[in-house]
DNA sequence: CTTATAATTAACCGTTTGGTTAAACCATAA
DNA sequence: TTATGGTTTAACCAAACGGTTAATTATAAG
């Protein structure tokens, strides 16, 4: 075997990671994942026993990743203006490598909520957080910006971003209308995003 | 029959509606539908063919069921400001009493895309949308709005109300572990939003 | 070379799935 | 009473599905 190959188990994750993205749990086939891995299917069973534990594999790895890359983008000393400058040009730039990962993986957690507890809930990522709303706090504190709830916050700040991904097939489509590139519209929120919070937190 | 009972196609097309925004359309199975409208299986495709047009006929029903009052809510003539709280409030109330509407909706659509044109290029909705645009723009040049994108507005304004319905799971695990109540967390949104939006908006 | 072990395959299996069929049911009107 | 036509059902079907088995091939150690 060539060793410049990647090896099997290597090939079957990334074919089902492709899959299952692309049609989710219920639209996936094992059948598929094997044609695409270039194996037979039962050495998909030879390696992950079930459909389930092959699934669970890639969405823990792929949502991980998410949150992971999500909340990165946040944690930094930046003051609040340059950080959210920051993160909307990485985090955005993350997503438009990866433009269906927010709609796999925002609807399998709505259909098996429980996935979502492990990833969540974790230590770095509670961290990352914990430190964004101290940084608030601090700044409301100092009169730099007007009182707001931290979490409606946080919800809003990510909702921007992630928003025209997660529902992208109707953001595409009114896109068409508009005669606008969904790339151009999300490109140029790397810019507007930032100045639009801005501007709503600014104090008057 | 008891003329009282609600007729049989009605009984289906309301338990299909109640199965495929649950589970969707991959997940969905015509045995429980039949069970859920308490029929036989048989009768579902005597009323509707196949899987494909029940799901059709429903989803065609709930999509545009959700436009139109997504688009009813902007469809005043009250100035941006009272527009916007209105609209908040309208909205995320609509939202409430089908919290599951948008996950299944943006879902679909992103598996098969070519659903939605029909809906989202409708007469009544394209007009509201460019009544709106109008009005921005005349505001806008009036000086009583900074300049801005009226089509990144638009996107802004609805990931703001729909994304946590859309993301339902995550949003809610996140209000877990901040001992949050989701529908407290969305009930303060009504007003929360407005505020926000309006002053992201304010000339300086 | 021999042998034990790991990787891989073709063929198969039981179940579930969407869909069909043929008969029964039932209101209505001639 | 009975013919009629829409409605409903039980039973059935072929295909697709996730998963298994038993045999074959590659790998490496003694």
């Amino acid at each position: 075997m060539d060793s410049s190959e990647k090896i099997t188990e290597e090939k079957i994750f990334e074919a089902a990671a492709d899959v299952f993205e692309e049609k989710g749990f219920d639209g996936a086939r094992m059948q598929e994942i094997a044609d695409r891995a270039g194996i037979n299917k039962a050495l998909l069973h030879y390696y992950y026993r079930t459909k389930e534990k092959l699934f669970d594999a890639v969405f823990s790895h792929l949502a991980g990743f998410m949150f992971q890359k999500l909340y990165a983008c946040i944690d930094n000393d930046l003051p609040l203006e340059e950080k959210l400058k920051l993160f909307y040009k990485e985090h955005i730039g993350f997503l438009q490598k990866h433009p269906g990962l927010p709609a796999f993986v925002v609807n399998e957690i709505n259909q098996h909520p429980e996935r979502i507890l492990r990833i969540i809930g974790s230590e770095p990522i509670t961290k990352a957080r914990q430190k964004l709303f101290d940084q608030i706090d601090e700044e409301m504190k100092a009169g730099h910006m007007r009182e707001t709830d931290k979490v409606q916050l946080l919800i809003n700040i990510v909702a921007l971003s992630v928003f025209p991904f997660a529902a992208k097939g109707i953001i595409h489509a009114i896109m068409e209308e508009q005669h606008i590139e969904f790339d151009d519209f999300i490109e140029a929120r790397k810019t507007e995003l930032p100045s639009f919070i801005i501007n709503a937190l600014k104090v008057r």
